[in-house]
RNA sequence: CGGGAUGUAGUAUAACGGUAGUAUGCGCGAUUCGGGUUCGCGUGAUCCGAGUUCGAUUCUCGGCAUCCCGACCA
């Protein structure tokens, strides 16, 4: 892609109304629009980040057995009458609506009715459910909350993309099971992500659901949560049940235990036959009995995810993106001496020759733009690699090769180039 | 939802109740060309509504919006 013909161009300012370093970060780099308090539209760049998080969440979605599907937005108010949270009281952050002939709608905010409904007329036998491995059923959505009061820029919106799995199983050992899979399925994604070694899961309330739930919790000072963390195991405990009995049934030491400041980037709960029971999802077994199915249900906010690692990873200058998920992998830079039209011919051939090889390369290639407000845009953008095509690096025998996380940079021939991107070809 | 703060060019910021200024962006021209280069000319703004006043960006009230703290967070 030509920086010169991308729509989204850099600011120098920062917004006024945005304090989240984010939300900052991603204005100022055209990842991000703001529409309204909490709700954030997705500019190019911003969008290809989104869609290589959803990927590995969706391989490793995928990889545990999980089927996706896509649910609808609009929600039938009398399937959460009868789970009891259609009430204003049960959840209080509805978005409701109304036909034009007045009857009420929702907007979902979370898919445990909708999806139990679409399976009740799926499954009514212990052979509709697999034994040996289990029944997850994922989509990606837009998920809407109203949220009291909306923050931290993409961390906590009232319009956010999810992915939302639930799992269906016949028997409590086959749920532990693939929950305790779940839990290493997540530490991979956030591994992937770029933040697994300051991530934790962390023991959490079920809130209306059980008694206990696993958050995913990030390191970060900026963070919402409080967490206590016991490095050697890797297990933290969020500050709402942290207490002399839940540390002991954990088998931690309280002294070891370090106060942090966390944002939860994923959310895993058990939930039984809490849905299964008031929405009648049920299975007859060999003997001609009827269970209800045991639930459970695991979500992950992409876009928060996105923001957590803007908010975690970036430093002063800017944007610090892991390969796994920069929108491109090279950002090329050409600088013009005087009128010297070699240089960007130079540039333009390594431009063709690095898209030909299928390396993602935003090439900034406009034009009476003084060096440093190139370096300066390399930089705020985040792009793993930055590379330098100019008179002094042509002189030098190549192209300046210098990672976005390292201070120096090195000469490079265009072949060796191709070498280090592309270790296969 | 309780508390606090703020609304001025596209963006970021000034202005005792008295001519709305600066930077940046944008347009034109020159200059420069490895860390947001320099210069000239131009463009462009007081959230909405009421009140006080000779006169309101400024004071008062209401609305709306945004941010922060708290509560909430399935």
């Amino acid at each position: 892609m030509k920086q010169s013909q991308l729509f989204t161009k850099t600011k120098k300012e920062s917004p006024a109304d945005e304090v989240s370093k984010n939300a900052e970060l991603l204005i100022r780099g055209g990842f991000i629009h703001k529409e309204m308090a909490g709700v954030y539209d997705y500019l190019p760049m911003g969008l290809m980040v989104l869609k290589k998080i959803e990927n590995i969440v969706r391989q490793e979605m995928n990889a545990i057995g999980g089927q996706e599907i896509s649910m609808t937005t609009l929600q039938n108010p009398e399937l959460f009458k009868k789970t009891g949270r259609w009430s204003d009281d049960a959840v209080d952050c509805w978005f409701k609506t109304k036909l034009k002939n007045d009857s009420e709608l929702g907007l979902g905010f979370s898919h445990e009715e909708p999806l139990v409904n679409i399976l009740s007329s799926f499954i009514s036998s212990y052979k509709d459910l697999p034994l040996s491995s289990s029944l997850a059923i994922y989509q990606f959505q837009t998920k809407f909350r109203n949220e009291l009061r909306a923050k931290s820029g993409i961390l906590r919106g009232r319009e956010f993309l999810m992915k939302d799995m639930y799992s269906f199983h016949a028997t409590q050992k086959d749920f532990d099971s693939f929950y305790e899979k779940m839990q290493d399925v997540y530490k991979n994604i956030y591994k992937r992500v770029g933040i697994g070694h300051i991530t934790y899961m962390a023991f959490a309330s079920g809130g209306i659901f059980s008694k206990y739930s696993h958050e995913f919790q990030t390191i970060a000072p900026t963070g919402e949560d409080t967490i206590y963390v016991d490095e050697n195991s890797g297990i933290a405990i969020n500050n709402e049940v942290y207490n002399e009995e839940v540390i002991n049934s954990l088998g931690l030491k309280k002294e070891k235990l370090v106060e942090q400041r966390a944002i939860e980037v994923g959310n895993i709960f058990e939930l039984k036959d809490r849905f299964s029971k008031a929405l009648d999802l049920s299975y007859t077994d060999e003997n001609g009995k009827k269970h209800n199915v045991l639930m459970g249900c695991y979500g992950i906010g992409l876009s928060r995810l996105m923001g957590t690692v803007v908010e975690v990873l970036s430093d002063d200058l800017g944007i610090v993106w892991p390969e796994s998920i920069a929108p491109f992998q090279v950002h090329l830079l050409v600088l013009q001496s005087g009128d010297d039209e070699n240089i960007l011919k130079e540039a333009n051939k390594l431009y063709e020759n690095l898209i030909k090889n299928n390396i993602e390369v935003l090439f900034d290639d406009r034009q009476g733009l003084s060096a440093g407000e190139k370096f300066a845009d390399a930089d705020l953008l985040g792009m793993p690699i930055r590379l330098v095509v100019s008179q002094r690096s042509i002189k030098d025998g190549g192209i300046e090769f210098k990672k976005r996380n390292e201070e120096k940079g090195k000469i490079i021939s265009a072949h060796d180039l191709l070498v280090l991107l592309k270790p296969s070809a």
